[in-house]
DNA sequence: CGTCTCCAGGTTTTT
DNA sequence: CCTGGAGACG
């Protein structure tokens, strides 16, 4: 396919996606087009012959990644196998299963998520020997983060903590494991130690481009740096800088400045998504921040209906109005469910949410929330999986060294880290001498105990690692353990959880299916498939989303838009989230940024629902609202109107839905 | 020594 | 309201 790049394109757009060779900034504002330009720069620099595996494009989410890979396809019409668009976390990995091992650990390293870790914090300082009162394991998990990347450094910490935390790293290592900062951090100690190793990956990817570059951290600045030479293109907006908590700087625009001062710039302020009166209203919010590079979205689209406000009693009753005002608008303006995105500061608000389009028979979509991989069940199906591929791996092994149950209890699992300290080695290479060695002091029960469970381990290792269907395997090693007679075990008074539950491992199952059947996967491995989950905080199924409304929070919207945009929950304590205004002054800024990127995401229309009290740890508390609304100009915003009544074409429309409905799935 | 039951405390956003 | 941890029981 030709492309009229030209045709296609404003002029700052033509500029900024032609522009290939040499340093690049482009500074885009919200609805400017921006994934527009990096999609059809990606095709260009194809076009010119650049071969595909040069290129290297970063994103933040997986979402984005994958959405910009499929852009990429349809607008070249090619496949495409060899184009690098992922996380950089993903990325972090790709380089470390290959590199890991100058570093000292072995390949088939585990990936630990922050459930993981506190856990094995928890264990480091109980070593350390904290009292579990006197030790907050959620903010120690934090402060180590912050060092790892560099923000702080031990000074005015109670040094106690920095103990834990060389006996963190050092139990990792042991473990043969890594966090997710390590998953940048290291590829950065490699490419720092190994300037070979840099030089090839240097030579290898000598186009790069990375999006949402505000929400880069330093650690991934390093490694940027680390990697590009010359033709490096980054594309960001600091007033949608929404991840500072996690490391994020802004002032990595700055640096990028300092560091690349032959760069050329480009400034995508011309907004094609919103009504004006959405843009004016986002930029009389954002104005409020300081220190921000100036720049007005102007659109062309001017006039456009009015923000509504909305004034629900309670959170239920917010559902449902949420509801019905999202099926009156459908009708009235024709449009399909798909169109809608219902927003929230923190994922327990889709709750009532939920129950309430449920209610209304809405077809809905939740992103984020608790995922997936984060419920119990696949947990520990998943961690079986780990041991299995890891046999070092001690906070998996401890997980699920007694799930189902095996006589394997809290006293044998004391004693096994006795053997495990006193030889230095790791708990499944104690368990393994114990079974070796009758001299060690061991109740002969529990030793025959040990002894089936590692046979169980081994014969599924053999299994999983050496031969094909993945799926199959794993379904025989849940029947192996009797999973199912465990949930039900579990669950004695709730049939219909045992039966969830299960469910939910099904689908993990069929996930696992999907996944190794797929042709275009090159390495069906448990390796390869571990190491995807592990970076999958979403429950990413391929599923046919048209048709449903969209429920997410802020953060998981960014980078999309919907013509009708509800913000729900916008209240004091809840944007600004009260806790994020604990931290600091500076949060506040923050805060007033998510507001806008929710506030961006709007096309057509805005609805925001203030609650008059909400239910908090099950006591109902009266709710102020957003101070954030204050700021957007009054004229345009107006209080909710019911819809006009229906015209009898319309009510007979409701009636064919109401059918349809019934009848097979409703649209 | 393993398992069951009760109780207190608490959760922002994501890789 | 749900989780995780500590104490009682068998």
């Amino acid at each position: 396919m030709q492309l009229d790049y030209e045709q296609e394109l404003n002029p700052e757009q033509y500029d900024a996606v032609t522009a290939i060779e040499g340093p690049l900034l482009i500074i885009a504002g919200a609805g400017s087009g921006k994934t527009r330009v990096i999609t059809f720069r990606a095709a260009y620099m194809l076009q010119k012959g650049i071969p595909q595996s040069s290129i290297l494009a970063l994103t933040f989410t997986n979402k984005a990644a994958k959405e910009m890979a499929e852009r990429v396809r349809t607008v070249t019409g090619k496949k495409l196998p060899n184009l690098t668009v992922s996380t950089f976390h993903a990325f972090g990995v790709k380089i470390l299963r290959k590199e890991i091992h100058r570093l000292g650990w072995r390949e088939n390293y585990s990936i630990y998520d922050e459930v993981d870790r506190n856990q094995l914090i928890k264990d480091c300082a109980r070593e350390t020997g904290f009292k579990l009162e006197t030790f907050d394991v959620n903010k120690a998990g934090m402060l180590f983060s912050d060092v790892k990347t560099e923000r702080k450094n031990w000074e005015g910490v109670d040094d106690g903590y920095e103990k834990v935390f060389h006996e963190y790293q050092a139990a990792l290592k042991a473990y043969n494991a890594v966090d997710f900062d390590d998953l940048i951090g290291l590829p950065v100690r490699i490419f720092q130690a190994f300037p070979e190793v840099r030089e090839e990956y240097r030579d290898h990817y000598r186009y790069i481009m990375i999006d949402e570059f505000q929400d880069t951290s330093l650690q991934q600045y390093q490694l940027m740096r680390l990697l590009a030479r010359d033709n490096v293109c980054v594309v960001g907006d600091d007033d949608q800088s929404i991840y500072s908590w996690r490391g994020a700087n802004y002032q990595n625009i700055i640096n990028f400045e300092k560091d690349w001062p032959r760069r050329k710039e480009v400034t995508l302020y011309r907004n094609y998504r919103s009504t004006t009166t959405i843009l004016d209203a986002a930029n009389s919010i954002i104005a409020n921040n300081t220190n921000r590079k100036l720049k007005d979205l102007r659109s062309p689209n001017e006039g456009g209906a009015q923000i509504e406000l909305l004034s629900p009693a309670n959170e239920l009753d917010e559902g449902e109005q949420i509801a019905t005002i999202i099926r009156e608008i459908k009708l009235k303006d024709k449009l399909r469910y798909d169109q809608f995105g219902v927003l929230i500061r923190t994922n327990n608000l889709t709750r009532y949410l939920e129950e309430a389009f449920l209610g209304a028979n809405i077809p809905y979509k939740v992103t984020g929330g608790t995922s997936f991989f984060g419920r119990k069940e696949i947990k520990d199906i998943i961690s079986y999986l780990r041991v299995i591929a890891n046999p070092e791996d001690d906070v998996n092994l401890i997980r699920i060294v007694n799930v189902p149950r095996r006589g394997i209890g809290r006293r044998s699992v004391e004693l096994l880290t006795d053997v495990a300290k006193s030889r230095g080695c790791s708990l499944r290479a104690a368990m393994e001498a114990v079974r070796g060695d009758p001299f060690i002091e061991f109740p002969d029960r529990t030793r025959q105990d040990v002894e089936s469970f590692l046979g169980l381990l081994e014969m599924f290792r053999e299994e999983l690692l050496h031969r094909r269907n993945l799926a199959v395997k794993v379904r025989k090693l849940v029947d192996a353990i009797d999973y199912w007679g465990y949930l039900v075990n579990d669950n004695q008074h709730n049939d219909k959880a045992a039966k969830w539950k299960f469910l939910n491992v099904e689908s993990l199952i069929k996930g696992i299916d999907t996944w190794e059947k797929d042709p275009d996967n090159l390495d069906p491995s448990l390796f390869a498939w571990l190491n995807r989950i592990s970076l999958i905080t979403r429950d990413d199924q391929e599923e046919d989303d048209t048709g449903k409304v969209n429920l997410m929070t802020i953060h998981a919207a960014k980078g999309l838009e919907f013509d009708v945009v509800f913000i729900a929950g916008c209240e004091d304590g809840i944007i600004p989230h009260a806790r994020a205004l604990e931290e600091g002054d500076g949060n506040v800024e923050e805060e007033r940024r998510l507001f806008y990127v929710a506030v961006t995401r709007a096309r057509q229309r805005l609805l925001i629902s203030v609650c008059q009290q909400r239910r908090r740890n099950a006591m109902p508390v009266n709710c102020v609202p957003s101070p954030f609304l204050a700021e957007i100009p009054e004229h345009l915003t107006c209080w909710r109107e019911p819809e006009s009544e229906l015209s009898e074409d319309e009510q007979a429309a409701v009636w064919q839905d109401v059918r349809k409905m019934f009848g097979k799935d409703a649209e």
